[in-house]
RNA sequence: GGUCGCAUAGCUCAGCUGGAUAGAGCACCUGCCUUCUAAGCAGGCGGUCCUAGGUUCGAAUCCUAGUGCGAUCACCA
C-alpha cells in the first residue's frame, strides 16, 4: 500500500476509534517545503464531523499516530494543520514495494474490454501539414498512450479528408501548369508538391478577382464568377459522378500526398491502427437521419431540409440534411461515428480537433445522446488552442505557415550544433550521433507542444525557437542519460532491486522518493482529464528534484556505505525508469548519452 | 448581439478535486566544472493572481456581474 494511503487509513482508524466518527475521506497533501514534515493531514474539513477546536483535535489524532513507530517519526501542529514526519523505513519499504513493480504508474491493458478511439491529425490532401498538425498529433497520440497506460485498449485512427473542392483546386492547377511533373521529377515531397500547385491556383483566382472587379463586377460576384473557381466547381461534379479521367488523377496525386504524409508522421514517430478517408465516409449518415426523423429526434421543413431542434439545450437549430437530400458536414460525423463504433469494439471516442470546431463537436455529442446511443456518452473533443506567430495567425497564402517538415529539421540542426559545442559524444558514430540529434530535437518540439494546457492557445516564435533549456525535453533527457552514465560507471546490478533499511537518508533522497511516488497518480490524473500536460509537467518536477539530490550529494560512485551506494544507485535507477516511461507516454525518446 | 474558451512576474507558462508566506523557465545579477555528464546546481531581482461583489474557518482555484483577447453562431468542410 503506499504511504498515503496507510496514512490516511491510520487517520481514519484513529478518528473513529477517539470520536466515534467514521470519515470516508481525509484531505492530505504534501507538507510545504518551508515547514517541518513530509505530509499534512487536514483538520478543517473534518470540523464538519467533530465539534471542537481544529489544533487540539490535530494534537489528538497526531499523538494517537505516533503510536505508529513504523510510520511516524513526529508529529506537529499548526493551526488546523497536522504535519507529519515519517520514519525513514516507512519511506524505504515504500521505494522498495516501487522497485517491485517493473510497469510502475501503468495498469495492464484489458483487450477485452470495449477500447476507446482516439483520432488525430485528420489532414487535408491539398497541402502538407504545418506547426498546427504537430500540435495536434503530438496530443492525440500522447493522449492515446496515456489512456492505454491506465487499462484502456486505444484505437488510434485519422479521417483523411481526401475530396472536396480544395483538391480540386491543386488538380486544376497541376493540369494547367504542372507539365505532367511528378514529385520524382521535381525532387520534392508529394505533399509539398501537390501544395504548391494549391498555392498556384490561388494565385491565379486571385488575378482574376482583381481584373473582374477592375471591371466593375462588385468583389463578392467576381468571387464567385471567376474562371478558376467555376472550372475547380465544374471538377468537383465530374469527381462525384465518377467520371474516370478526373478519379484517376485525383487518385495520383492524393497518392503523392500521402507518401508525403508517411514521411512526416514517421519522423515525428507516430502510428495509426486504423484510417477513415473522407471519400468513403462523405455520404454516411443518411440512415441514421432517416432513422431518427422515424423517431422524432430530428424534423423535417417545408423545403424537404431536415433539422433538429436543440434550443432547449442552449444551442441552435441545426440543420442535418440539405433540401436537396444531400448531406452536410454533420451528417457525415454522425455516420462516421456511428461506422466507427461497428467497425471497432469500443465505446467511446476522443477526438482532436482544433477549438475552432468546440460549437461543431458540442452539437454532435449531444445529437448521439438524443439518438440514444449508450457510447454517445463518452466521447471528448479534446480542444486545443492555435498556435500564433509573433505576426498573427499562420496563413498558408501568405505564406507565413510554419512547416512541420522544415520544423523538425530545425529542431534537429539547433540540437546538433549545441551537440558538436558541447563535445561528449565520443565514441558514437556518424549514424549514431545523427540518430541523438533527432531524439534530443524531437523531444525538444514535442515537449514544448505538450507542457502547455491544450486548450490555451500558444504563440510560437520562429526567431527564439524552442529552448533547450530549462523546462525543456532536453532537460529531461539529459538528466536520464546523466543517470546511465552513474550506473554503467559505478558496476550497477539491476537484479538486486532491494534497498537496505539499514541507512541514514538525507532529505534529498527522500524528496527524490516521495516525487517518485506521486508517478501512478499523475497517469490517472492525465487520463482522466486528457492532459498529456500533468505528465509533461510532473517530469519536470521529478527531474529538478533528481538533479538537485544529484548536485548536492556525494558522489555515489565514491560512495563507502556499501548500503547508502546501493539504496542511492537504486534512486538512480528508478528515477531512469520513471523518467522513460513518462517520456513514453509523451512519444518522447530518451537517450543513454548525449 | 447569443454561446464557448482564456486572463497569474518584463516574456513563456505551472498551480490536481478550495488550504499555510502564489511557483518554474527565459531575461538580468552573484557564486559553483584538475569531470559520478555544467543541456546542470545554489542564490538574488521581479506579483493588485484582469476588476467588483459573493460563498467559506480559509479563494489564484467555486458562484455572480463586468472588462479585455480569441473562437464560433453557413443548405463550407
Amino acid at each position: 500500500m503506499a504511504l498515503l494511503e496507510l496514512l490516511e487509513k491510520k487517520t481514519v482508524e484513529i478518528v473513529q476509534s477517539l470520536f466515534d466518527i467514521r470519515l470516508d475521506h481525509v484531505d492530505i497533501s504534501l507538507t510545504r517545503k518551508d515547514q517541518q514534515g513530509d505530509y499534512t493531514i487536514m483538520v478543517f474539513p473534518m470540523l464538519r464531523h467533530i465539534k471542537g477546536n481544529p489544533a487540539v483535535i490535530g494534537q489528538q489524532i497526531g499523538d494517537h499516530l505516533l503510536r505508529h513507530e513504523d510510520l511516524v517519526a513526529s508529529i506537529e501542529v499548526i493551526k488546523g494543520f497536522l504535519n507529519v514526519t515519517l520514519t525513514q523505513e516507512a519511506f524505504i519499504a515504500d521505494f522498495n514495494t516501487m522497485l517491485q513493480q517493473a510497469n510502475y504508474g501503468k495498469q495492464p491493458v484489458d483487450s477485452d474490454a470495449a477500447g476507446m478511439m482516439v483520432e488525430y491529425s485528420s489532414p487535408n490532401t491539398n497541402k502538407p501539414l504545418h506547426l498546427g498538425h504537430i500540435r495536434n498529433i503530438v496530443l492525440g497520440y500522447s493522449t492515446g498512450l496515456i489512456l492505454e497506460a491506465t487499462g484502456k485498449k486505444v484505437v488510434k485512427t485519422q479521417i483523411i479528408n481526401d475530396r472536396g473542392i480544395h483538391i480540386c483546386k491543386s488538380m486544376l492547377a497541376w493540369i494547367k501548369h504542372g507539365n505532367q511533373i511528378t514529385p520524382q521529377q521535381a525532387g520534392v515531397k508529394g505533399d509539398k508538391l501537390v501544395g504548391d500547385y494549391y498555392v498556384k491556383f490561388d494565385q491565379e483566382y486571385k488575378k482574376e478577382v482583381a481584373t473582374l472587379v477592375d471591371k466593375g463586377v462588385p468583389e463578392e460576384q467576381a468571387k464567385k464568377e471567376a474562371p478558376s473557381i467555376l472550372e475547380a466547381q465544374e471538377m468537383l461534379r465530374k469527381w462525384e459522378q465518377g467520371d474516370q479521367e478526373t478519379v484517376n488523377l485525383w487518385k495520383m496525386m492524393n497518392g503523392w500526398v500521402y507518401a508525403g504524409f508517411d514521411i512526416t508522421y514517421r519522423d515525428l514517430g507516430v502510428t495509426f491502427d486504423s484510417l477513415y478517408y473522407e471519400s468513403d465516409t462523405y455520404l454516411l449518415g443518411k440512415d441514421v437521419i432517416a432513422h431518427g426523423l422515424n423517431t422524432g429526434v430530428f424534423f423535417k421543413k417545408e423545403d424537404g431540409s431536415v433539422w433538429i431542434d436543440l434550443t432547449d439545450d442552449g444551442l441552435d437549430e441545426k440543420i442535418v440534411l440539405r433540401s436537396d437530400g444531400t448531406a452536410v458536414y454533420m451528417t457525415q460525423d454522425i455516420g462516421t461515428a456511428v461506422q466507427r463504433v461497428r467497425d471497432h469494439h469500443i465505446d467511446g471516442m476522443v477526438y482532436t480537433v482544433g477549438n475552432e470546431q468546440d460549437y461543431h463537436f458540442k452539437v454532435l455529442f449531444l445529437i448521439l445522446k438524443k439518438l440514444g446511443y449508450k457510447w454517445a456518452d463518452n466521447l471528448y473533443h479534446l480542444s486545443y488552442g492555435m498556435i500564433e506567430l509573433p505576426s498573427g495567425k499562420m496563413k498558408s497564402r501568405e505564406g507565413t505557415v510554419v512547416d512541420a517538415d522544415d520544423m523538425i529539421q530545425e529542431m534537429t540542426d539547433t540540437a546538433r550544433a549545441i551537440a558538436q559545442e558541447q563535445g561528449k559524444l565520443e565514441g558514437l558514430s556518424h549514424q549514431q550521433k545523427e540518430e541523438l540529434y533527432r531524439m534530443i530535437g524531437l523531444g525538444a518540439l514535442k515537449y514544448y507542444m505538450l507542457k502547455i494546457d491544450p486548450k490555451k492557445s500558444m504563440v510560437f516564435n520562429p526567431e527564439e525557437s524552442v529552448d533547450f533549456q530549462g523546462n525543456t525535453g532536453p532537460f529531461i533527457q539529459y538528466a536520464h542519460a546523466r543517470i546511465k552514465s552513474i550506473l554503467s560507471k559505478s558496476g550497477f546490478d539491476h537484479t538486486q532491486l532491494q534497498a537496505s533499511s539499514q541507512v541514514s537518508l538525507t532529505d534529498k533522497d527522500i524528496l527524490v522518493i516521495k516525487s517518485l511516488q506521486q508517478y501512478p497518480e499523475t497517469v490517472t490524473a492525465a487520463a482522466r482529464n486528457y492532459s498529456p500536460a500533468l505528465v509533461a509537467n510532473y517530469l519536470y518536477d521529478l527531474v529538478r528534484e533528481f538533479n538537485s539530490f544529484y548536485q548536492n550529494v556525494p558522489k555515489i560512485v565514491e560512495e563507502s556505505d556499501a548500503h547508502l551506494k546501493q539504496f542511492r544507485l537504486l534512486l538512480c535507477y528508478k528515477t531512469a525508469l520513471v523518467i522513460k516511461s513518462g517520456c513514453a507516454l509523451l512519444g518522447i525518446e530518451v537517450p543513454d548519452q548525449m
